[in-house]
RNA sequence: AGAGAGAUGGCUGAGUGGUUGAAAGCGGCGGUCUUGAAAACCGUUGUAGCCUUACGGUUACCGGGGGUUCGAAUCCCUCUCUCUCUGCCA
């Protein structure tokens, strides 16, 4: 969430700001007239508040001295009464308050580009090029069926549409796939890795700002009020939660995979083929708790290390520089990793890099001591970093296509063999 | 799932209605001593909101929320979590 305070003393540019993002302006102003009121109330409880402690420790004290003391405690209850009264008008001003700044999304960074829509996000880098068959591609449903390696039918039985069985060499693939993962994360890029509980609770929930926005969007277990987690962000990023973090151990990294669960509601019709939006996918995630300084730095480092994975895999691949309009609610700056699809003729994403600086860690209660020049601490809020990588099925459908022969049959690039035990599936 | 116990500051742990934001110990920081270090001794040591240029002031916080009271860490209600025993179980 946004700070307060920086709403309060810098509203228009908050306001510009949110512009960029479609943002009703009237939402700010809302918060700005009744934090105004906020504060009025407040300075008048907290004198009644004052008082009544101060005549308190005078009527204990006339007590002890056996002195009568009716007259005080008659005239403190009438303080008492006016002082619930007020803290009831906080409570609900306060909980107005919350309710409108849970919807307002991050301020995007300087810089980003300005844009209503996807359409206006900006290419930053092409990696490889578009290979030529001299036979007709099949795409990854085609595929898959033939080589009977996915099995969408069965898994709409087990489950319903959107919950991919996979089998045989495609369940190797997959985990051979997140292994390569995991390993180059752990071992040439500084991540420790985490397996983390995949329901987690409101709380969490809240703390990486998927609640209540998003609510809907989410599996969601009543009887216990657990949620299955959209990404492997929300129980990495609460880790930490309502945790001071000592200065030296940042950055903290971690990378983690998971089963991501979607209810993609509203998304019915569009990209729903096979494996290109799915209920329930595997993804290894980057995380990064950071000093705020160097969180810009960070993405970068974060964006190369996924981009480093397609490299490896062979993929081709582009980064586009999310515009204003379409970043995340949490980010200030996301860049997005698209791969090329030649059965459906366009990019997929298959990364999401996001810096989120302060916006989920104030939310999360996720601080560090920084001590300052003047060897004085002061109490920050650190940055959240998180990526993808990589998520796995959209990325299958472009290696499946680009490795496919004239026969239906498929190889698996050099740096997956040694997972996979086996160089093409036919 | 049943029975019981509990949740206090960075940690351990006192505290059952009135100078208790909270004893004591440990840890941290500063200092004395020392060639240096340790030990010892002295001092200091939470977070957040609001007011203030600043010094400082003030309010809130003893798992969360609500209540009783002039006054709550302390009493009541409620929720959550943890531990022990029993049961069940990958």
């Amino acid at each position: 969430m946004l700070d307060i305070k920086l709403i309060r003393e810098n509203a228009d540019l908050v306001k510009a700001k949110l512009a960029l993002r479609n943002e009703d302006p009237k939402h700010i102003d809302d918060i700005l007239s009744l934090d105004k009121s906020r504060l009025e109330i407040l300075h008048k409880v907290e004198v009644m508040k004052e008082t009544r402690n101060k005549v308190s420790a005078e009527i204990a004290k006339m007590k002890k001295d056996k002195i009568d003391a009716d007259e005080k405690i008659a005239e403190m209850k009438k303080v008492g009464d006016d002082i619930k009264g007020f803290d009831d008008d906080l409570r609900t001003i306060e909980s107005k308050i919350e309710s409108i700044l849970y919807y307002i999304p991050a301020l995007p960074a300087d810089g980003t580009p300005e844009g209503k829509d996807a359409s206006e996000n900006v290419e930053v880098k092409v990696w490889g090029q578009k290979k030529r068959f001299d036979f007709e591609v099949k795409d990854h449903i085609e595929l898959t069926k033939k080589l009977d390696i996915l099995d969408f039918e069965r898994g709409t039985k087990i489950s319903g549409s959107g919950f991919p069985l996979y089998k045989g060499k495609g369940a190797t693939l997959e985990r051979a796939l997140i292994n390569f993962f995991l390993d180059t994360h752990t071992t040439q890029n500084g991540y420790t890795e985490v397996m983390t509980p995949v329901l987690v609770n409101r709380a969490s929930m809240e703390a990486a700002e998927k609640v209540p926005k998003f609510e809907e969007d989410m599996y969601h277990m009543a009887e216990d009020d657990l949620f299955a987690i959209p990404t492997a962000e929300v129980p990495i990023l609460n880790i930490h939660r309502d945790e001071i973090l000592k200065q030296e151990e940042l950055p903290i990294r971690y990378c983690g995979f998971t089963n991501c669960f979607r209810r993609e509601a509203g998304s019915y019709g569009k990209d729903t083929k096979g494996f290109l939006r799915v209920h329930q996918f595997n993804k290894v995630e980057l995380f990064s708790f950071c000093a705020p300084e160097n969180s810009n730095e960070e993405l970068e480092k974060m964006l190369v290390q996924a981009c480093g994975l397609l490299e490896a895999l062979g993929v081709h691949y582009r980064v586009i520089e999310l515009c204003t309009g379409d970043m995340g609610f949490s980010a200030s700056k996301c860049y997005d990793i698209e791969v090329w699809s030649y059965a459906e003729d366009k990019w997929l994403e298959a990364s999401s890099v996001s810096n989120c600086t302060d916006f989920q860690s104030r939310r999360a209660q996720i601080r560090y001591k920084k001590t300052l020049d003047n060897g004085k601490t002061k109490m920050e809020f650190v940055h959240l970093l998180n990526g993808s990588g990589l998520a796995t099925s959209r990325l299958m459908v472009a290696m499946l296509e680009a490795n496919q022969n004239a026969d239906g049959s498929v190889n698996i690039p050099e740096c997956l063999r040694s997972y996979t035990k086996f160089d093409v599936i036919k």
